[in-house]
RNA sequence: GGAGAGAUGGCCGAGUAGGUCGAAGGCGCUCGCCUGCUAAGCGAGUAUACUGGGAAACCGGUAUCGAGGGUUCGAAUCCCUCUCUCUCCGCCA
């Protein structure tokens, strides 16, 4: 949610700023409701004092047969206060709307663009493998070593489920668990394991609702929500809260399944791994002050390109422009690993600046020190990985020509020392 | 699932025959005084949001005692609905 003060001053640099995203937004509307729910409020607010300041007179008769006629005429104040805040609520749901359904400012940094095309490349790191072979696709070296099982998945569930079997489930849970490590012991990060199942409120704090229902898994009879990331949960752990600021930043990190619909790619990457409706990350979370939100959004970014660097896989890192970032995002950069079965690179990871805009939908504040005013803090969130992708990534980059495939040296302890798997 | 109890400011905790309660008191915290230092002591201050005015410091208005609605000139206090927490019983990993 952006600052409506700020909108309201600003209309014309907000409408050419969300411009950029691809979307016209008339604020139009947003202008007129403004304008209205001031002057209701003034009006309301004004009769109000009145009735407030009468009252107190009335308690100090004791005989209330003198006072009748200015019970009588309160009375009536009380109808007209009523009237005017039934309109007043009107006004301001609709503004809710509106603000609720307004995508954050792109940072004046991010590159502007109208879709993905217009990405950046900011640098690569490794060199993909030289294969003496055509290398194949992970669905095809899973199947084959019997570790994925993609036609037990749909039975079992639907198309877009997985079932791992042996080895693949171990190595799946040795990535978690090698993330997991890496960021709480080397990078600084809290370990949480929060619920996987949240609320609207949470939701709509975040910035996934109201907008994006339809991507969400919906639990009949309730009004809990399937988590479609870790995000969610844990950005929210401070929802309503005025944080210290002697206690910034909040790095946390939690590994959590994730459920999407994934509502509108229909014939997009059927096959594998790649888009599922449930799969597991490990996600990274921070709460930062306003001025070193973009230096602890580099930190970020650096902390989730470190496990590719010790799974020695390949990857290059992309940053988005105007027209790709998310509804949230002020600024997002992508990882994308290097899939030889495919022979591209895809996003593993998708690391971000929410700015204020999380913090103001879900009132997260910290205090610069004891007397001052409180300030939202900054939000950033990033993958830390994907780890259904990672373990793509491995099956395809380790694979020999024989099938099998070779565990990257950092996993080998996660795996009681086993070097391949076949 | 059945039966009860409760939800007040950063924390603890008063406040129910409606009015002077944004809310006693204590703790904590901040600033100052005092003490050679520490401890103790003394004094003052200590919520948030929206809104009007002001360049600003700041001043005014409104709202907030779990949430929403109702009664009333007036509600933390009365009524209704919901949410959450706790205790007991049942069930269960």
């Amino acid at each position: 949610m952006l600052d409506i003060r700020y909108i309201r001053e600003n209309l014309e640099e907000v409408e050419a700023r969300l411009k950029t995203r691809g979307e016209a937004i008339d604020l139009g509307q947003f202008r007129e409701l403004d304008q209205q729910r001031r002057g209701l409020l003034q009006e309301s607010e004004t009769l109000k004092a009145l009735r407030n300041k009468v009252s107190e007179e009335i308690s100090k008769v004791r005989d209330k047969s003198l006072v009748q006629d200015r019970i009588a005429e309160m009375r009536e104040v009380g109808q007209k206060i009523k009237e005017l805040d039934e309109d007043l609520n009107k006004v301001e749901e609709l503004l809710q709307a509106i603000t609720y359904t307004i995508p954050n400012l792109p940072s004046r940094q991010t590159p502007l663009g109208a879709s993905e095309e217009e990405n950046v490349e900011i640098r690569r790191w490794g060199t993909p493998a030289v294969f003496d072979f055509t290398p194949r696709p992970h669905w095809e070296v899973g199947e084959a070593l019997g570790i994925l099982d993609f036609e037990r998945g749909a039975k079992l569930t639907g198309a877009r489920f997985t079932l791992y079997k042996g080895a693949g489930a171990r190595l799946e849970r040795a990535l978690i668990n090698f993330m997991l490590d890496l960021h709480t012991t080397r990078h600084g990060y809290t370990e949480m394991l929060p619920p996987f199942i949240v609320n609207r409120e949470s939701m709509t704090g975040t910035g996934q609702l109201p907008k994006f229902e339809d991507d969400l898994f919906h639990l009949d009879g309730t009004d809990y929500f399937l988590i479609p990331t870790a995000e969610v949960p844990v950005t929210n752990i401070h929802r309503d809260e005025i944080l210290k600021g002697s206690d910034l930043p909040l790095c946390y990190t939690a590994y959590t399944p994730c459920f999407r619909k994934e509502a509108g790619s229909y014939g997009k990457d059927t096959r594998g791994l790649i888009r599922q409706h449930q799969f597991n990350k490990v996600e990274l979370v921070k709460f930062v002050t306003p001025e070193t939100s973009y230096q602890e959004l580099d930190r970020l970014l650096d902390n989730a390109e470190e496990i590719l660097r010790q799974l020695e896989l390949p990857y290059r890192v992309m940053e988005l422009c105007t027209g790709d970032i998310g509804f949230s995002a002020a600024r997002t950069y992508d990882i994308e690993v290097w899939l030889p079965g495919q022979n591209t690179y895809r996003e593993i990871s998708s690391c971000s600046n929410f700015e204020d805009f999380q913090a103001r939908r879900a009132k997260i504040r910290f205090k610069q020190d004891e007397k001052a005013k409180p300030e939202f803090v900054h939000t950033l969130n990033g993958s830390g990985l994907a780890v259904g992708r990672t373990l793509v990534a491995i099956l395809e980059n380790c694979q020999q020509a024989d099938g099998s495939v070779v565990v990257p040296k950092v996993l080998r302890p996660y795996l009681g020392g086993q070097e391949r798997i076949g």
